[in-house]
RNA sequence: GUGGGUGUAGCUCAAUUGGCUAGAGCACCAGAUUGUGGCUCUGGUGGUUGCGGGUUCGAACCCCGUCACUCACCCCA
C-alpha cells in the first residue's frame, strides 16, 4: 500500500475543526493588527534561499527540496542549458521579501505589515513536533526600524496564543545586534572559547571556527556551563543596538508582556539583526519552540531593495496544536460541523423521492444528507444517529398518500406528521435550522 | 546523517516465554414480532503476526537483513 512520505500527515477530517479554529483566530487577531494576508508559491529559486538563509546553515546545506524541471523543449539550445533550479519553500520571510520587492509593495508604501499561513519544507529526521511539511502563521513587518514594531509584533503573538487557549508559553528574547557589533563579539567569544577548547564537544570544537554563537546554544551539559560564564553579548552591542533594545525591552514591561532575557539565545538563520526571541512551551517535548523570530534590517537590501528595517517572526501550527491538545483548556469549545437534517426511506423505491426532498433543504440552506446504498430504514437511522443530525425526516409510503413527513427530533426522540408544503415553514417559525 | 525503542484485526492490547484452529474490548455489519437511532442482549465479518530470509519437528516469540513508526542527537516551527 501507498503511504504518505515520512515526515508528511493527512489531517483527517476529525481533525480540521481544530486546525480551523486556529486559522481562524490567526487571520483574525492579524487583521486586529492591521497586517493583510498574502499567498506566495510553494516553491521559489534555490537562489532566493541561499541568498538569504545563508550558505553555511543546515537548511541549505542538507535540508531543502530541491529539483530541477525537465527540460523544456526550445528551439534555443542557450536555453535548454539554463536549467533553473527550485526550492520548495523551507521558510517564508525570504519570498514575502521577495514579493514585496517584486510587486514594489514598498514604492506604494513603503512599511508593510504582511502575514502568511501555510506549509514548509525540510528534509529532516522527524520526531516530535517536527516534520517534513509543516505549517507556519507568520507575519513580517517590512520597511520599519521603530523598536515598537518589535513590541508589537511580540504582542500579537502572544494575544493571539492567549485567544486561542494556549497557557504556558514563554517569551525568551536577546539582541544579536548589527554586524559591526557582532564582528567584536565574535572575536570575544573565540577568544574565550578557545580558551576552554579541550573541554568542548566535538561539535563545538567546530563550531568555533564556523558558528562561535552556536556554542551558546549547545545542549551539553559541560558546553553548557563553559558558555554560561561566557561574556554576554550586552557588552559588545553598539549604541544604536544598545539603545534599540533596551528600547524594545521598556516596550514590553510598558504593556505588561513578560519576558526571560536569554544571552544563550542564537538563531539559525543568517539574516537576523538585534532583537530576537522565541516563544517555547513545556508541553512540546526536545522541539520546544512553538515560534520564533526577530529582526532582519539588512535583508531587504539583500535581496536587491533599497535599505529598510523589518522584523516578523513565524509560529509552528503543528507544534501549537500539539501543546494546544497537551494543556487541554476545558474553555475550548471547538465545534465541528454537523448535518442538520438526514432524510430516510421507508423502502428504497422512495429514494429518487428523498433525493428531491434533499435536493430542496440543500436550497434553502440546510445541511442535508440521505442513504444511497439502499440500507435498512434501522440501518438509516443508525447512521443518522451517528452524524448527530438534529431531525431526520421519514418518508414512508403511507405518509406519502397524505402528501406529507414524519418528522423527527433526534434529541427529544419526539416525532409528528407533517405536511410537505409546511415542512419549510416549520422549521423557520420553531427556529430549528 | 547517528543512536535508542516499537511493529499482532480499523483502534487499544493479549497469547502460560518455541507448542492446539493467534484471542479480547471498542468499532463495523446483522438480528432481538412485520416502518425507527442512542442503552442492553445475541450473532457475524475482519489477521500472510510490517516485509524477506534463516534456525527448528514446530516461530507472533530466537537470529540476520529490510521497511515503517516513534523518541532523542543535530537543527529548528
Amino acid at each position: 500500500m501507498i503511504k504518505a512520505p515520512t515526515g508528511t500527515n493527512d489531517i483527517l477530517p476529525d481533525r480540521i475543526p481544530l486546525w480551523r479554529y486556529v486559522e481562524e483566530h490567526a487571520r483574525k487577531q492579524c487583521a486586529l493588527y492591521g497586517y493583510r494576508e498574502i499567498r506566495t508559491p510553494i516553491f521559489e529559486s534555490t537562489q532566493l534561499f541561499v541568498r538569504s538563509i545563508g550558505e553555511v546553515t543546515d537548511i541549505v546545506e542538507k535540508e531543502m527540496y530541491t529539483f530541477q524541471p525537465k527540460v523544456e523543449r526550445s528551439d534555443n539550445p542557450a536555453k535548454e542549458n539554463s536549467r533553473e533550479s527550485f526550492t520548495l519553500r523551507p521558510e517564508l520571510t525570504a519570498p514575502v521579501v521577495r514579493a514585496y520587492l517584486e510587486h514594489h509593495l514598498d514604492r506604494e508604501q513603503k512599511s508593510q505589515k504582511l502575514f502568511y499561513l501555510g506549509p514548509l519544507f525540510r528534509h529532516e529526521r522527524p520526531q516530535k513536533g517536527r516534520f517534513r511539511q509543516f505549517h507556519q502563521l507568520g507575519v513580517e513587518a517590512l520597511g520599519f526600524s521603530n523598536p515598537l514594531v518589535d513590541v508589537e509584533i511580540i504582542n500579537l503573538a502572544q494575544s493571539f496564543l492567549k485567544t486561542i487557549g494556549l497557557d504556558g508559553c514563554v517569551l525568551k528574547i536577546n539582541s544579536i545586534g548589527c554586524p559591526e557589533c557582532r564582528t567584536g563579539y565574535r572575536n570575544v567569544l573565540r577568544k574565550y572559547f578557545a580558551g576552554h577548547k579541550d573541554q568542548l564537544c566535538a561539535n563545538c570544537r567546530e563550531r568555533l571556527d564556523r558558528n562561535v554563537f552556536r556554542i551558546l546554544d549547545c545542549k551539553n551539559k559541560q558546553c553548557y556551563e563553559i558558555a554560561a560564564r561566557a561574556e554576554p553579548i550586552n557588552n559588545s552591542l553598539c549604541a544604536g543596538c544598545r539603545t534599540h533594545f533596551d528600547a524594545v525591552l521598556a516596550g514590553l514591561e510598558k504593556n505588561g508582556l513578560s519576558y526571560q532575557l536569554d544571552h544563550h539565545l542564537v538563531r539559525g538563520f543568517d539574516y537576523y539583526t538585534r532583537t530576537i526571541f522565541e516563544i517555547t512551551h513545556s508541553a512540546l517535548g526536545a522541539q520546544d519552540a512553538v515560534g520564533g523570530g526577530g529582526r532582519y534590517d539588512n535583508l531587504i537590501a539583500e535581496l536587491g531593495g533599497s535599505p529598510a528595517g523589518a522584523t516578523g517572526w513565524a509560529l509552528g501550527l503543528e507544534r501549537i496544536i500539539l501543546a494546544l491538545e497537551a494543556v487541554k483548556n476545558s474553555n475550548l469549545i471547538i465545534q465541528p460541523d454537523k448535518l442538520k437534517v438526514f432524510v430516510a426511506s421507508v423502502t428504497q423505491e422512495l429514494g429518487s423521492e428523498s433525493f428531491a426532498l434533499v435536493s430542496e433543504l440543500r436550497k434553502k440552506n440546510i445541511a442535508a444528507d440521505m442513504d444511497y446504498e439502499g440500507r435498512s430504514l434501522k440501518a438509516q437511522m443508525r447512521l443518522a444517529n451517528k452524524q448527530e443530525v438534529s431531525y431526520v425526516i421519514i418518508l414512508g409510503p403511507e405518509e406519502l398518500t397524505k402528501n406529507a413527513v414524519k418528522l423527527k427530533n433526534m434529541q427529544s426522540g419526539q416525532e409528528s406528521e407533517v405536511q410537505r408544503d409546511d415542512l419549510f415553514d416549520l422549521f423557520l417559525k420553531k427556529n430549528m435550522i
